[in-house]
DNA sequence: CCCGTTCCCATTGACGCCCACGGATGCCCA
DNA sequence: TGGGCATCCGTGGGCGTCAATGGGAACGGG
């Protein structure tokens, strides 16, 4: 139970506050993540939520390129600059800051999909979208790889 | 939490001063930096601002270039001829200077970007821009290039 | 003496902490 | 096996604190 796992659709408040997914906090906690990290993903309207690995994440990358180059300050930016620190209330909940709402569409609810070792955040009708595309993409694949007598299924 | 991370958009008042975002002073107090350096960004529309090792990056940048040339002669002139210390006032504000405003087009909105040991000054809608163009820079990259040495890739 | 700069105080709006409620779940015991 | 109970979790609201902001007063240099 150190993983990510599964999606959550919750509600978020007047104040514009979330309860984090009980079994989500009890990874963060399992693992001893102090400080909760928050990055646009590249890709999709979505944030990244986690560790300081996830940071680290850049960091490394940013070893590997000259320290006086656009590109390292780029990075630099990227990684340090476009992201956020998400705080817990004393009850678990983190805040949907205008941040968030802007890069991902959330207003009134918010889906959390874990992602191993993290997980995102989604407007629900996004990810629902996503969801639905990326299954079809898989399933193409996969009856293509396999000779494609029968359809793949996958338990829901 | 002693790095300058995430960004934040401050009002200008009428006399000049901006707000230095409450999380950047306390990694200013924790790193016991006394005096705040400002200098022009090499490469953006952005005034740099950090402790001495902000100094020393410069520093160092310039060490590759031979001291006695042109070019090292302007680029002294450009990032320290233009240099200030910049002092808080007791509420932990900072001014505005006309080389700020004039290197930055900043007006009566500031967007503080932290870099990890420094952090930037901007104006909002530049960016804005930079920010959206960043990312699609390195969002090409990471579907071009995919698995190459210096492809940038996300986690997980 | 005037102007710019620094200090001091007031306001307001955001955020963190506390408590309260209701539904669902799981547990225990008959 | 089923009913009742305790607990946990998601949710909502009230309140105190602090940060961001704005304006006025005092100070100092030109």
């Amino acid at each position: 139970m150190d993983r990510f796992l599964s999606s959550f659709v919750h509600n978020v408040d007047a104040k514009g506050r979330v309860s984090v997914p009980a079994s989500f906090r009890q990874v963060i906690a399992s693992r001893g993540i102090r400080e909760l990290f928050a990055m646009r993903s590249l890709s999709q309207p979505a944030i990244d939520v986690g560790g300081p690995e996830l940071m680290e994440h850049y960091e490394k990358q940013m070893e590997a390129v000259d320290p006086f180059s656009d590109l390292y300050q780029e990075l630099a930016i990227y990684a340090y600059g476009d992201g956020a620190y998400l705080k817990f209330d004393t009850e678990g909940r983190i805040l949907m800051t205008d941040f968030i709402r802007a890069h991902t569409g959330i207003t009134d609810r918010v889906t959390f999909v874990g992602v191993k070792n993290s997980f995102q955040l989604w407007e629900p009708d996004n990810f629902e979208a996503f969801r639905g595309a990326l299954r079809e993409k898989l399933r193409d694949r996969l009856t293509r790889d396999r000779g494609g007598s029968t359809s793949v299924e996958t338990p829901e």
